[in-house]
DNA sequence: GCAATTGGTTCATTATTTGAGCTATTGGTT
DNA sequence: AACCAATAGCTCAAATAATGAACCAATTGC
């Protein structure tokens, strides 16, 4: 297995707690969220904050996302200025479908939301700002999951799936039984499986080599899902996730991409042989 | 003393070592930059990859700044939408001065830029995107120091302070003597500390409780300091500034997101009295 | 072919993290 | 005012996790 330092993946696990819902933590609340002792809890929120990556209240005492992330993310943005043209493309494929849209790339194990551009509609669907959009829940992440790498799916599927509505699929043997037919048509479709009364379209887009680089989806509310719609939405979509492939100087799919550094096939076989 | 991973430490200083000229670093690379050992290296790297904050590329095997970073910018900016405003103000103070500004706030111990707009002339200052200012060698920061909180000048001024031309100043009381005059006119001027052949005019804007919250500057080619633009400049700056501290009053939603828990004026005296 | 890189792994030694319990402070209730 | 229940933050012995020298295996340049 692959070495990993357990304290400081438990230190940065501890940002996942904050989002647009919950910008601000104490720290009790956050140790007891955690799981961990108060006292550890501290070493990492202080540790976090000498770097800038949690910022303390000096009156209240609560904890939040710090600035360090904006720099980052600017230095991330100039070596790999992808999200501006994400943007473009996202911001056309509202114009065309009326509905929102967003994209989004594997940060660890979860998507995070790189970009998105809200309906113009009054009725719309809106996503949380910087909000990590679990795998098996959502139409991005089935259509990640259909092109990842198989031990990275293995991975995944054997930890714990949240359910979040009735509708989400939480077991594994389910899950992968659509892969072939998302690889098929080249899209994935979902109905209430993360929020009720939302409906997703997601799209994969590639890198050079053929791997799945990130995802493009539109959702919209079910009640304006008719049936028509939904195809000319899919027309726009797929359009959209090809011109996000080439603009990479990315190919569209090799037969089964893998995802980031899983390789479908390596050299040697896998450990579990 | 504050309590504080070491291990969390180290291993998010490791991110410091990326920026715009060296986006991509090996792992024996880095290993050799920051002093570690290899071993040690890759379980932080591990550690944080898994979490999205570097990622690898799979052929090269180079880490580069990671996804995760533009989840937690955009969350932070929904939670506490600066950049924005700051932005505004920027522009503006381009547009009056022809001079290449930006703003930035405290994150860890330097400063973090979180919006920059360069001069319209072809001769300008640029700064890297994402870059770290370290609070000594330049008049952001030194226009900082001298409205922050004594206990926080206290620390960082004995640590090792970073030479980068003959100008900057490396002597904790030579940096001391520029605080009250800095705090007199409003802002602080510096010539070639940080970079050669580049003037800055940094001032400070504020939070609802007087406390400095972060700092707005220009920057210009030495050649193109004549006194009489250097005032003109100064004009524009300081209104900026202005506009900016009281841009924040009228924030809505609780006061919160002020640079860090350092109060300008401390009910009690500091430790050394 | 050889030499010098690279990324990644192993395992005994060592230093660090850990957490129950402590203090101090704040805010709300009677 | 006294009281209670939260809070943030600190201490120290016990347990755990980090550490690093040596070691592969694979590239790369000669």
């Amino acid at each position: 297995m692959s070495q990993s330092s357990a304290t400081v993946d438990k230190a940065l696990g501890l940002l996942d707690f904050f989002n647009a819902r919950r910008p601000s933590i104490g720290l009790s609340e956050l140790a007891r969220m955690s799981g961990h002792n108060k006292a550890t809890a501290l070493r990492f929120l202080t540790a976090l904050e000498s770097r800038g990556f949690v910022e303390q209240d000096p009156e209240s005492k609560v904890y939040h996302i710090g600035p360090a992330f904006l720099r980052f993310a600017q230095l991330r943005e100039t070596s790999f200025p992808w999200a501006l043209a994400v943007e473009a493309t996202l911001r056309q494929l509202v114009d065309e479908t009326e509905e929102t849209s967003h994209a989004a790339i594997l940060a660890g194990h979860a998507l995070a939301t790189i970009g998105q551009v809200e309906s113009p509609r009054s009725n719309r669907v809106i996503l949380e700002a910087g909000e990590a959009l679990p795998l098996h829940a959502t139409a991005s992440g089935l259509v990640f999951l259909a092109h990842a790498d198989a031990r990275f799916v293995d991975d995944f599927l054997q930890a714990n799936l949240v359910r979040y509505t009735d509708q989400t699929p939480t077991d594994a043997a389910e899950i992968r039984e659509k892969f072939g037919a998302i690889r098929e048509v080249g899209y994935s479709r979902s109905s209430g499986t993360y929020e009720d009364d939302v409906v997703g379209f997601a799209a994969p887009y590639f890198g050079p080599d053929g791997t799945i680089v990130g995802t493009i989806a539109v959702a919209l509310p079910k009640v304006r899902a008719a049936e028509e719609r939904e195809a000319a939405i899919i027309a726009s979509l797929l359009r959209a996730a090809h011109k996000l492939t080439t603009a990479r100087g990315g190919q569209p799919e090799r037969a089964t991409g893998d995802a980031g550094k899983y390789r479908t096939h390596p050299k040697e076989e896998p450990t579990d042989a």
